[in-house]
DNA sequence: ATCTATAACTTCTGCTACGAAACTAACTCC
DNA sequence: GGAGTTAGTTTCGTAGCAGAAGTTATAGAT
């Protein structure tokens, strides 16, 4: 594994600003960013030429919209100039991903977790770092994500499907690759990857739900993830959504667990049918009309409504994004849904702004390497 | 009416810096100041003393918790240097308070608003501040605040209890009086005087649920106010608590208005009665034992309870605060409301903590006038 | 009492990174 | 081809910073 050697380190932080508002907001002309950072057009011609000069921006052309005037050069991070990775542990699999500095992913391996023992669990990812790492010239940090939470992007809390308890994860994958490491959420990272580099990033003010094998919530005020101890352990994820839903394990009636998760639709329609069903043959079944079916998963879509409203209502976002591997309740319960979304706000209040994304199962991967590229950029890591 | 003539104008932005930092968090040592602001000990020599020169700020003393060395003289700013003016006005009457720039109130003054019509308003606004102007030297700044919204703090667009539409009452109030105006929406100017000088002080994040004639809601997050066109219209005014709770006029079965506002008490409580009462009665009664009106009150707590959960549960609050003339209901529905909250959170989940402020009626005007103040200091008024 | 350690605060100096202004460059439109 | 417009560069003066050295004020040890 070769670890590549530091680029962003040596930046003073206006230099810096400028990468990061490049990296942000795409390709900008030198006159753009000196708008934006409130800087005049000499600070910038500065500015740049060093980032020019070691590799970090690049000139990648003639700004479009031809105006009158001298054409604007655009300023561009080189993507692959610098090359990350991204892993999500669930409780059997390890997802990993290799990617560049915006965070576009270039490969991706899995690999089942056979056992949890942590120094087993961390041998099984070295396999797969070497493998991945091994394709480009160099990696500059490694991302992991997982259900549970960290405090210190180093030490694993508490991760309930590893049953892992204070496991001091980021310094044995150092210690096994030499790689700089931080450790984080899974929904946190998800959020993240949309915040930086996803359907979030023109806005101030997002909120990230998350379907899948629970349900998860992220949030970014002010251009800011909104950081909590309570961020980590799911607090929405047994949220009374319908009093009359079914039971959930931990005793809630009609909980966002119960009305929402794989787990929860699969177990409301097996009981219905009196079979064991897949989580896409559920979805299957409702879509063609099946009644018991088509009926848990409205109720599901109206309980994401209300929960989708909630979120709204309380943190008034710009935008909603669902995501995670269970987002297709939201595409076939979409009517009920958006029905009990409108009922659930208030009419003067401004439309919904959602979006459902397309999710692979990589994609929480690649949160993973996004929380490597954060750390990397805005120069947390010392190697 | 004597215009107070500006003293943080001409301040550079380091200097306003150090003004804001002292207003904000109390009296502070230059060196103190020095580490929050990550200046030199230098530098904050040169910033401090053309503030102290000019009266902005004064040595109030030495720091008492005296450790070894040299003691630290303790800076804060002077807070009868300037006064403000706040306004709150309701359907029928206007409250008017004198502040220091630290936001105490002087004294207060009110009025019926016999008609509705702008320039009747005006001229009864003018009289209020009239009164409470000539018992200082100077007025800084007015700040309105009412249960409508504004988008420039200049021009009300919208006021139901006044039937207002796009009445541009600053300029109006300017011209009247000399002074500078801004207006806002009355739970953002309570939510506003709970950052500066309030229960919020210490904390980056935190909620305001105010209860009264409506249910309105304010959130900081950040340290930052949480703005949206949303926030003026009251989105958790007929928020969904209780699918069994009585009806409010706009049809929703107990929404956040029928459950906890004065009006929606009062009149499920009259109902059951068959008699009008007033708030007070109601909650008399139910601390006396009333059936119906423990009943009904324990109902409103319950709704208040799920409300607060909500809200911590989605915005991860520091701090709830619950404020706003009908409060007095979080203090007798005080067992249902705390029970149901605890029901509606995660056992993880930290501890809500929950502020219940004695609400003066004053304090909505206090709120008005820490808006004047914040756009005072923060150099946002060009009189 | 006197000395030492510590910390707040002041004064001075040199440096850095900024904006302003003058300039060059590249293009469009007439 | 000139006028107008915008992008980017170069140069220069300077505001405001950190850092160092010095001063002041205290507690505690000797």
């Amino acid at each position: 594994m070769h670890v590549a050697s530091p680029l962003w380190n040596g930046l003073t932080e206006p230099a810096r600003s400028v990468a990061l508002e490049v990296l942000y907001h795409g390709p900008l002309s030198r006159a753009e960013l000196a708008r934006r950072l409130s800087l005049s057009a000499g600070s910038l011609t500065r500015l740049s030429k060093p980032l020019l000069d070691i590799g970090v921006l690049s000139e990648v052309g003639i700004q479009p919209e031809n105006r009158i005037g001298r054409p604007a050069v655009l300023l561009d991070v080189v993507p692959t100039s610098r090359f990350f990775l991204g892993i999500k542990l669930t409780g059997d699999e390890a997802h990993a991903v290799l990617t560049t500095l915006r965070a576009e992913v270039i490969a991706s391996e899995r690999a089942p977790l056979d056992r949890r023992e942590p120094a087993e669990v961390v041998a099984t990812m070295s396999g797969l770092i070497g493998k991945l790492g091994d394709r480009v010239d160099g990696i500059s940090a490694l991302g992991v994500s997982l259900g549970g939470s960290s405090t210190d992007n180093l030490t694993v809390a508490r991760a309930p499907y590893l049953d892992w308890t204070d496991v001091p994860l980021a310094t044995m994958l150092t210690e096994a690759t030499g790689l700089p490491v931080v450790v984080e959420n899974d929904v946190i990272a998800v959020t993240e990857a949309e915040h930086w580099f996803g359907a979030g990033r023109q806005y101030e003010r997002f909120a990230v739900i998350t379907v899948g094998m629970g349900v998860g919530y992220g949030l970014v005020v002010h251009d800011k993830l909104v950081a909590s101890p309570d961020a980590g352990i799911g607090l929405i994820g047994h949220f009374p959504l319908d009093s009359a839903g079914p039971l959930c394990p931990m005793g809630h009636h009609g909980c966002s667990y119960s009305m929402l998760s794989i787990p929860g639709i699969r177990s409301s329609i097996s009981v219905a049918l009196g079979r064991d069903v897949t989580y896409d043959e559920c979805l299957d079944l409702a879509a063609t009309g099946h009644p018991a079916a088509r009926r848990i998963v409205d109720d599901g879509g109206r309980a994401l409504g209300r929960l989708i409203a909630l979120v709204a209502n309380l943190t008034m976002p710009n935008k909603v994004i669902l995501a995670g591997d269970g987002v297709r309740l939201a595409h076939v319960g979409y009517d009920a849904m958006i029905e009990r979304l409108h009922e659930d706000r208030d009419p003067r209040a401004s439309r919904v702004n959602l979006d459902i994304q397309a999710f692979d199962f990589f994609e929480w991967a690649r949160g993973a390497a996004v929380i490597a590229i954060q750390n990397y950029v805005l120069g947390n890591l010392h190697p």
